[in-house]
DNA sequence: TCGTCAACTTGACGGCGTCAACCTAGAAGC
DNA sequence: GCTTCTAGGTTGACGCCGTCAAGTTGACGA
């Protein structure tokens, strides 16, 4: 902890850099919090001045952001095993949906950071989206999802930022015990909903109808899809 | 501004809490952001000394969070006002969605501090669910939706809150320039997706199949939608 | 008129982000 | 081997922050 860094040789300036950055990571895992991030206390736990930080890093903010986008790799790597874990594309937005929740939730702190506060994040948000975008597109190749993957994916990409930023953001609300099932039923209404929304028209039928059409829609997707499993 | 406050009379003290709040409002209004709201600017602006303010709130974080929860009671007045305002209790379902992401946009600080953050806010999501919670069950006894009102409720909130929160958080992202379609869009993918989800079986079928299927209940529904507009 | 106590103020403490000025070790030139 | 120079840091200070113990003030009841 407060053991004195040895310096740096010349032209490996650079190395301080990572070091500062492992450490900020170390106090956010361990505290939970990004109150905990000071200056001082990352600076001591690298075991180097305070001011020195300034070095590699332009202010606090930039730092802090730079700690979080750390783990922003991962997420690209998770879309694309659960892109690539199954041949059907709708099968596959599931899974990666669900792929996002776990990524939030593993990494909750990095995660409110970058997403949760203005003025930070927006190149981890970019690359939310964008993964988004690519798992909707395929759905709409295969004509199960209508419209512009854009408009689908923000609608999809809300829904999943939704439950997880409020599962981060208020730890202590009394969510239901399966919080792994909730964000299940998250991912299949918002797909679900991505691809009734643009088949269905602007004037909807009066709910006692569209509950009898929904009704006789889900009969018989159920029963082609049981008559098909026995097969 | 700096012109000092003339004490309050006897037994009249309470009369700061208002004038702190109010002053404490004022700033967050005005600056757009929560790092201005310190204690010696809300004291000042009060015409009060800086300690003053633990007379009537125990730390900075609950001047803050009452700060914040003052507008919710208007939430709870535009649920109210769109849920009474049309018969049909699916459309007045999605009124309330967009009800909900008009109170946020509208106090965009205040739903950020609230709602974004762990250990704040817990009351002012309760809010937010019970409110959704009441929606949602006119909509399960008329049929439209399916399901537990508390589960749809969490799954429509979720989508909501996660465009809105967006919005609210990643102010400078490229979003598209109509805002109010995409929340449109958001509002309706989330009620057909409730309305979905626990009427279709668990294993889907492919992607193919199921597009069909959805092609033929949107195309049926359209025309009966039409015909009965005709008539 | 006077004591009392509610309603504040004073002054200080430690911690924070940030910055200008200073040091210092090790590679480069002679 | 000695000097010089500069990359790679450190020192010490500033102003602002939230918070608190102790002091002050002035309206009201007796």
């Amino acid at each position: 902890m407060a053991t004195r860094r040895i310096r740096a040789r010349r032209g490996d300036g650079a190395l301080l850099r990572d070091e500062i950055l492992c450490a900020a990571e170390q106090l956010l895992v361990e505290t939970g919090t990004e109150d905990a991030l000071t200056l001082r206390a990352v600076a001591g736990r690298a075991g180097v001045s305070t001011p020195s930080v300034y070095l590699h890093f332009a202010d606090k903010e930039a730092l802090v952001e730079a700690v979080c986008l750390r783990v922003w790799d991962e997420l690209g790597a998770l879309f694309a095993e659960a892109a690539a874990s199954c041949d059907d594309p709708f099968l596959a937005l599931g899974r990666c949906g669900r792929a996002y929740a776990r990524f939030a939730l593993d990494h909750p702190v990095q995660y409110r950071v970058l997403m949760m506060r203005p003025s930070t994040g927006e190149d981890a948000a970019a690359a939310c989206l964008r993964h988004m975008v690519g798992a909707v597109a395929a759905c709409v190749e295969t004509g199960v999802l209508r419209g512009e993957p854009e408009k689908l994916a923000l609608a999809l990409w809300s829904a999943v930022h939704g439950c997880v930023s409020l599962f981060i953001a208020q730890p202590s609300f009394p969510w239901p015990d399966d919080r792994e099932a909730l964000i299940d039923t998250v991912v299949r209404a918002a797909g679900f909903g991505g691809a009734m929304y643009s088949r269905l028209p602007r004037d909807l039928p009066p709910s006692a109808e569209l509950a009898e059409e929904l009704d006789e829609f889900g009969a018989r997707v159920t029963t082609r899809t049981r008559a098909r499993a026995k097969r």
